[in-house]
DNA sequence: AACATATAGTCTTATAGAGGACTATATGTT
DNA sequence: AACATATAGTCCTCTATAAGACTATATGTT
C-alpha cells in the first residue's frame, strides 16, 4: 500500500533503506501483529507494501532471521520464530539421556508483595505483587536444579488457578497458553556460589560444596520484563562448550 | 582466470554455485595463500576470476566474514581476519579495570615427552615431545588464573631461545611472529572443580574452594590442533553473560 | 613542510528480472 | 478412501547494472 510505503520513506533518518524496512517489521513483530509460528506476509507482497524492491526486503528478512526473530521456510513462508530455550539447560549441564526434558516438582507457589522481595531484579514488578515460585528441576529422581521464580501479578494471575500438576515440565508454552505472554528473549547470568543450608536440603548434597547460579530475565518481543529466575544448579554436573573464533 | 573458474565449477556439487565458491576461498584462506590483515582480491576481481557474478563473491564472502574468517573494511577491501580471543578472558572473568591486559608470569617452561603427560589432550601431540608452560595471570598483585600450556615441539621449538621475559603477556602473537604458527580459532569447555593443593598455593585460596576450569584446544585455519591449554581461575571472579534468543 | 584537492580503487546500497526448488493444497484418478 | 498429479504460492539462486560512500594515495598549492 502507499501509506506504508510513505511510512517507511518518511522514516528519513541516514540509515539504509533495507535497516528501516528491518525496523519497521520489528516494530510489527514487537506489536503482535503477527503471531509467533504464523506467516507474515510474502516477500514479493512486502515489497510491493513498501514501494522497494525485492532485494531490499530480503535483506531486511535475512538479519531479522540473524536476530531469531523470523524464521524462514522454503516454499512454505516467513514466521515469527517461537523462542524455544528451555533446551538451554543443555547447554549448560551435562544431562544423561540425549534430548528428553528433565521433570520438575513446584515445591511452592505463592502471592507477595513485589516491594517485600529481599532484591528485586531490577525493579521490574516495583510496586505492584508478584507471584512467587519455587521448582525443583530433577532427572529421574536425582535433582540437580533449584529454581526460584518471579514473575507480576496482573499478568500472570491466571496462573494461579490452575493447578502445580498443570504446569508440568515447560512454563513457557503455559505463560502463552494461559495468560497470553510471549518469551522472546532472555538474558542469562551465570557465577559459582557455594550451597546454603535450603540449596543443599533441595540438591541433596552437603552445605557448601560448589554450585553454579543462573539469574534469567526474561523479555517480551517489546523489552517488557515478564520472569525473573534464579537457578542454582549442582556445579558437579555443570559444563559449558564455547567456539571462539 | 579461466582455471579457477574452471576449478570452481568443477566442484559440481549439489551446492548452489556461492556456498561452492565460499569454500574454495575457505582453503586459499587455511592455505595460508593471504596473511592476516592482508586484503584478499576485490570482489569485483575474484567476480571475474571465477567467472561469476558479484552477487554471487558478496554472498560467499558474507558467509565467510560471519564464522569470522574474513573482515570487510568498506572502501579499503577484505581482510583475512586475526583472531584476537585473548579478550575472552574478559567474558568469563570480572575484571576490574576495563580493557587492559591482565599481567603474566611464568613459572615453569620445560620440554617433555608428549607420552608421558596425564592425559595427552585429544591424542595430539602422540609421539613427538611437547613444550609445556605453567604461567600465573594476574590483576596488579592478585592471581587469578592458572594456566597449563601444551605445545608441539616440533612446531614451536623457536619459544625456547626466548627469555620468559619476551614472552610477554600475550602469547598468540608470539607464536605467529617467532614460529609462523596462526591461531585460527579455538574450542573451550568450562567446568567447576575444587582447588587441589597446588591450585590453592597459585591462587592463594583455601585448598578446596571452587574453581573454574577452562580447558582451551587452539586450532590452527586447516584444523590441526596447535595448542592445548588448561586454566583454573577463582570461582569468585567467575561471571559470565549470555543472551538467548 | 603542511595542507587542501583530485582520483582510483574498494565496499555498499538499491534495482530489475528470470528461472529453480520446495511446500501445501486442490484436483483428478483409481 | 487412497493415491497420484497438477498448480499456485513461497523462498532461493544467479545474473546484470548503476550510483553512492568510504579510504588511501597521489597531486597540487600554499
Amino acid at each position: 500500500m502507499t501509506s506504508e510505503a510513505a511510512l517507511l520513506h518518511a522514516t528519513d533518518s541516514r540509515l539504509p533503506l533495507y535497516a528501516r524496512l528491518r525496523d519497521v517489521l520489528t516494530r510489527r513483530v514487537a506489536a503482535g501483529e503477527w503471531a509467533p509460528d504464523r506467516a507474515i506476509p510474502a516477500e514479493s507482497t512486502l515489497a510491493d507494501s513498501y514501494g522497494v524492491s525485492l532485494g531490499t526486503v530480503r535483506k531486511a528478512l535475512e538479519q531479522l532471521v540473524d536476530e531469531g526473530l523470523l524464521e524462514r521456510r522454503q516454499g512454505s513462508g516467513t514466521f515469527v520464530r517461537r523462542a524455544r530455550f528451555d533446551q538451554s539447560l543443555f547447554r549448560f549441564f551435562r544431562l544423561s539421556g540425549g534430548g528428553a526434558i528433565p521433570a520438575s516438582r513446584i515445591l511452592r507457589r505463592e502471592v507477595v508483595d513485589a516491594w517485600r522481595l529481599p532484591a528485586t531484579p531490577l525493579g521490574v514488578m516495583a510496586g505492584g505483587k508478584a507471584i512467587r515460585m519455587q521448582r525443583l528441576r530433577l532427572w529421574g529422581d536425582e535433582p540437580f536444579l533449584a529454581e526460584d521464580i518471579l514473575l507480576p501479578f496482573e499478568r500472570f494471575a491466571g496462573l494461579m488457578d490452575l493447578t502445580t500438576d498443570e504446569l508440568g515440565p515447560l512454563l513457557y508454552p503455559v505463560y502463552e497458553a494461559v495468560c497470553g505472554q510471549i518469551i522472546a528473549r532472555a538474558e542469562e547470568e551465570l557465577t559459582v556460589a557455594v550451597a546454603d543450608e535450603a540449596a543443599a536440603r533441595l540438591l541433596r548434597c552437603p552445605v557448601g560444596s560448589p554450585v553454579v547460579r543462573i539469574e534469567r530475565l526474561a523479555l517480551a518481543h517489546d523489552g517488557t520484563a515478564l520472569e525473573w529466575r534464579r537457578s542454582s544448579g549442582l556445579a558437579s554436573q555443570f559444563r559449558y562448550k564455547v567456539d571462539i573464533k
